[in-house]
RNA sequence: GCUGGUGUAGCUCAGCCGGUAGAGCAGCUGAUUUGUAAUCAGCAGGUCGGGGGUUCGAAUCCGUCCACCAGCUCCA
């Protein structure tokens, strides 16, 4: 890092450094303004910064307004920020002091030994490690906002207290603040939810939350994906089963749902029994296992299953396409034996890449660790994480590890995808199971002869054909590529003399296969290109005297314009090459 | 589920301090037969999210339920 650019807004520190001051003077303007309010804690985040209170009042839009205003002045006063320290004890007697519980529950839970550092900035004193810019004047007063404030709980637990949490971004400059507001706007016409409407590819109703309808354009993106997941597993050795959507208690208790899920299940009683609906796909792949005795010659045993699962998601969790309450999981479940652990989870980083290398999307992979509340030997765990560890470096990825996030019964890789604002989606996962193999009694019978207890690898590439719908929807703007597309070509007529000749098109393609619409209405040619660009068709072909007297068609790409007259053989073939090799175009 | 916000025609939105709704696009009808991102005119369309309350009178004020949005918690 070259001395010029350290203290420029680019050095990712700096920034930090930046908001995390802007954090502070958030939290003394708010003192100012309303001494009553109690503070908790207000770090920089990867955009900006936030800080979390205690106030007997609701922080509404107009409050907001008032402590910005607020915070533009204390950045005018130019104050100085003074580091300094305090041994425990006196640190504790300060926050109790200015009547903050917060502060002092921290301190109390900072472990021994911890320098106890503060931060003075005017009339304000905060607990805080820093570090810090020198003086609340280096904040450019007009590049601040205050974007959004919500619930968040008291050390992240649902338990405790809900405090209200006020985000915040600043710029060095005003112009730097428009252009992010700006880019924040841009991102939101990308939104999936936006444009699944406009597009007519799925909806939400009130008398469904949570559950979506797909429309006929959806439902063909869906197929089409479908076709393609068929056509990968089967190439890498999977088999495809489907496993009933309603089963007895009893396998639920089996497996451990109806104790550790049930919150989250549809239940109902047949005949006075209880049954639920499955929130996941694995008990029915265990009983297909199950049917028949095993040799260690079968495995890797592949069951893939295109699973339709039903999941009661708080109200609040909902989210478009993303987060829903029924879904279809592209699931697999693989039985094999210990030592084929690594050579599995390549082969299956290996199938996700290639999945997602086809439809262009960046990931990021997460190693999630053994939980404080887990089940098998750390022995066990230890390999099983290792074995993870290793077949991602061994392909040649990187990953970053989830401390104690894995599942009770076994670690995991997550694939995370982002979405048009930059947040995350887990889409991908790969986990291994120790427990429900054991719970079930499976077994195979080794080359000793003996019966053993396979492992089982839980996985998923799209994570949820809804989810990965989300994600491909954000990622291309609407503008799928042209083998995903619901509608690829749009045949646009000039005027009604085109019309037979337009048919005769629209026939032809068809019935090779291809999604063709035919806009014949009394409209300028005009017109019908901007709605047919606007429905992000990939290709338009516009029709008129000419076309028919010559049996051609004008192609029109919806990026590239127009690529002039050809025969339709020639444009068929284009078309076909685009579609049968999947290509990104 | 939690905190804040939002909910007016199919869509995007307007409707100030309470006096019982308005535009553009879409739709329908007619005219126009048009060459690469919006032809013109007319018509029709809403018990203002639901059900309550306050009031002579509520889209507008108050509480309640529902849904959605932002984040928290949780998760594919």
């Amino acid at each position: 890092m070259s001395e010029e650019n350290q203290y420029t807004f680019e050095n990712a520190a700096f920034r930090k450094t930046y908001w995390h001051t802007c954090s502070h003077v958030l939290a003394q303007a708010m003192k100012r303004l309303h001494p009553e309010v109690k503070l908790a804690i207000g770090p920089s985040i990867d955009e900006g910064f936030y800080y979390d209170m205690d106030s007997p009042f609701p922080f509404t839009p107009e409050v907001l307004e008032e402590v910005e205003a607020e915070m533009r002045k204390i950045c005018k006063e130019k104050l100085k920020l003074e580091r300094f320290e305090l041994p425990r004890s006196e640190a504790i007697k300060f926050m109790q002091d200015q009547g903050e519980p917060y502060k002092v529950e921290l301190i109390n839970d900072l472990p021994e030994g911890v320098t106890i550092s503060f931060y003075k900035q005017g009339e304000f004193t905060d607990l805080c490690a820093g570090p810090h810019l020198d003086s609340t004047g280096r904040i450019k007063g007009n590049g601040i906002k205050l974007t959004a404030c919500n619930a968040a709980y008291w050390r992240g637990d649902s338990n405790r207290q809900t405090l209200q949490r006020i985000y915040g971004i600043a710029f060095p400059k005003k112009e730097e603040l428009d252009a992010y507001l700006e880019r924040i706007e841009e991102a939101k016409k990308r939104d999936h939810r936006k444009l699944g409407k406009e597009l007519g590819l799925f909806a939400f109703r009130d008398e469904a939350p949570g559950f979506p309808f797909y429309l006929p354009k959806g439902m063909v993106l869906k197929n089409t994906l479908i076709d393609y997941w068929r056509q990968v597993h089967k190439k890498w050795g999977y088999l495809e089963i489907s496993t009933p959507q309603i089963m007895k208690r009893t396998l639920w208790e089996t497996s451990g749902h109806w104790d550790h899920y049930k919150q989250n299940m549809y239940t109902t009683v047949i005949d006075e029994e209880d049954f639920a609906i499955k929130p996941m796909n694995c008990p029915g792949s265990i009983l297909v296992y199950d049917l028949e005795p095993h040799s260690y010659k079968e495995l890797p045993l592949r069951y893939g299953e295109l699973g339709l699962v039903h999941r009661h998601e708080l109200s609040g969790a909902l989210h478009g396409m993303f987060r829903v309450r029924c879904f279809t999981q592209d699931d697999a479940h693989i039985l094999l034996a210990k030592d084929q652990i690594k050579s599995e989870v390549i082969r299956i980083a290996q199938l996700f890449d290639e999945v997602y290398k086809l439809f262009g999307l960046p990931y990021k992979i997460e190693l999630s660790t053994m939980p404080d509340d887990h089940i098998g030997s750390k022995e066990d765990w230890d390999i099983a994480t290792a074995a993870l560890a290793d077949a991602i470096t061994s392909i040649g990825k990187t990953y970053e590890v989830n401390e104690g996030d894995g599942a009770f019964y076994g670690p995991k890789l997550d694939f995370h995808i982002q979405d048009s604002l930059g947040r995350t989606w887990q889409c991908g996962t790969i986990q291994l199971d120790y427990q429900l193999p054991g719970r079930f009694n499976l077994e195979y019978t080794g080359t000793d002869g003996e019966k053993h207890c396979p492992v089982m690898i839980h996985r998923v590439v799209f994570g949820s054909i809804e989810r990965f719908i989300g994600v491909i929807t954000e990622h291309f703007a609407g503008a799928f590529p042209t083998w995903l597309s619901p509608v690829q070509v749009k045949i646009l007529t000039i005027t009604e003399r085109a019309d037979e000749y337009a048919k005769k098109v629209a026939a032809a393609l068809g019935a090779q296969g291809f999604r063709v619409e035919l806009d014949l209405r009394n409209e300028k040619i005009g017109k019908k290109i901007r709605e047919a660009q606007l429905e992000k068709a990939p290709y338009m072909l516009v029709l008129g005297d000419k076309e028919a007297e010559s049996h051609q068609v004008a192609v029109r790409h919806r990026v590239d314009g127009d690529l002039g007259v050809m025969s339709l053989d020639a444009f068929t073939a284009q078309l076909k090459e685009l579609v049968d090799s999947r290509s990104i175009k």
